[in-house]
DNA sequence: ACGAAATTGGAGTATCAACTCCAAAATCCG
DNA sequence: CGGATTTTGGAGTTGATACTCCAATTTCGT
């Protein structure tokens, strides 16, 4: 990777993103394997050559796309997470979450989850890289809750680290049913009611 | 449907039953779009034109998975959901979730939301198809909530209906991450922080 | 500008999976 | 038992898809 990093020209790293951007968004609207090397061709504007120039087949290209979208993922969501400041910038992060995946028109879950299932019993290194993203994500809101537990904000005695991982299996569970039944309520509810959970957690803020 | 099943012999029944049970268990272990027919054939021991008699193509026998595995896990849930006694036997449910999960190694996921997640974008069918069994499990959650508020076990005030969509979406996003991780924890975690969630909800018994 | 290296175009191939067809065998019902 | 019906076996066809190859062109460092 390094030693093909380093030899890319200017236009070939352009025509490389392009080629996992469209995969990224195939991938995600029509699953990994109803995802065509054609149809990516085409979308990307690119010839046969050309994508197997940059990629040597299309697991190579879907360790790719998982890369781009763990990137994109953990991005917005480190933006959000990083500071909670006060309970409601919870209500922020859920609000980010429902209006992406309503603009969507609920198409594909989350870009994370989607791939975890299509790919966690077909290619195993797959699924260890998407348990690292996943790992990543969970830390991210992890950290976001120390956080407020050291400003007095969560009871000392909440285990960030379990309310975490149930945080998070409430936006994948939340996405999933959302993706299902074409609504947003379901991620909108399954996150507010973990949020909930965390008020009942809340200290009262004066000692 | 009834056509055909009318017309239906002992061992032709048998038959195609036992072709529904092979597919439901390859779909789920390795992903609908990876598993071929001819893997199918091979598990069930027909031959194609066996399977071509019983179902018009792939997407019939998909139709019949789905429908397949929405009974299994709905006759599972019924079972545990029908008589929440105590909100101890909340425990009791997700250790039936867990200990399936767990003589899995984790393999599959649930046996509807991989369904879910593989077709949702791909068979608009199949999606509504899916959505409606989750209606179905929902409202058995709901239902087993709702019995428990009627004894009082359950503040009044809490909505059995939202609580029921975020502790289904605990399950699938727990069952998800445990999948990608190869690790019943999360899917413990998350019921566990729900199970925990209604806690905080329930009333003192004594007024 | 110039040569080496990266990039691109498009025709072609090999494989695999879904599906078909027809005749033989087993099964059911009166 | 006997005839209609259902069930079964297996070879063959079609279409799609991942991947290859090589020559032409563009880009980059000096």
């Amino acid at each position: 990777m390094t030693e093909i990093a380093r030899r890319l020209t200017r236009k070939g790293q352009a025509t490389r993103d392009r080629i996992v951007v469209a995969a990224a968004r195939l991938m995600l609207e029509h699953g990994v394997a109803r995802t065509t090397i054609e149809d990516i061709q085409a979308a990307a504007g690119v010839s046969p050559s050309q994508l197997y120039h940059y990629f040597p087949g299309k697991d190579a290209l879907v360790t790719a796309v998982i890369d781009h979208q763990t990137t994109q993922v953990l991005d917005v969501h480190q933006d959000c997470l990083q500071r909670l400041d006060t309970i409601d910038s919870l209500g922020r992060w859920r609000d980010v979450m429902v209006n992406i995946l309503t603009e969507m028109q609920c198409v594909g879950g989350c870009p994370l989850g989607s791939l975890a299932s299509d790919l966690s019993e077909s290619d195993p290194v797959a699924r260890t890289q998407l348990a690292a993203a996943f790992a990543g994500w969970q830390e991210l809101i992890r950290q976001g809750l120390a956080d407020m537990q050291q400003r007095g904000e969560l009871a000392a005695d909440a285990d960030p680290g379990e309310l975490a991982v149930a945080m998070l299996a409430a936006v994948q569970g939340g996405l999933l049913l959302s993706q299902v039944s074409r609504d947003p309520a379901p991620l909108r509810i399954a996150v507010d009611t973990m949020i909930d959970h965390l008020h009942a957690l809340t200290r009262p803020a004066v000692p």
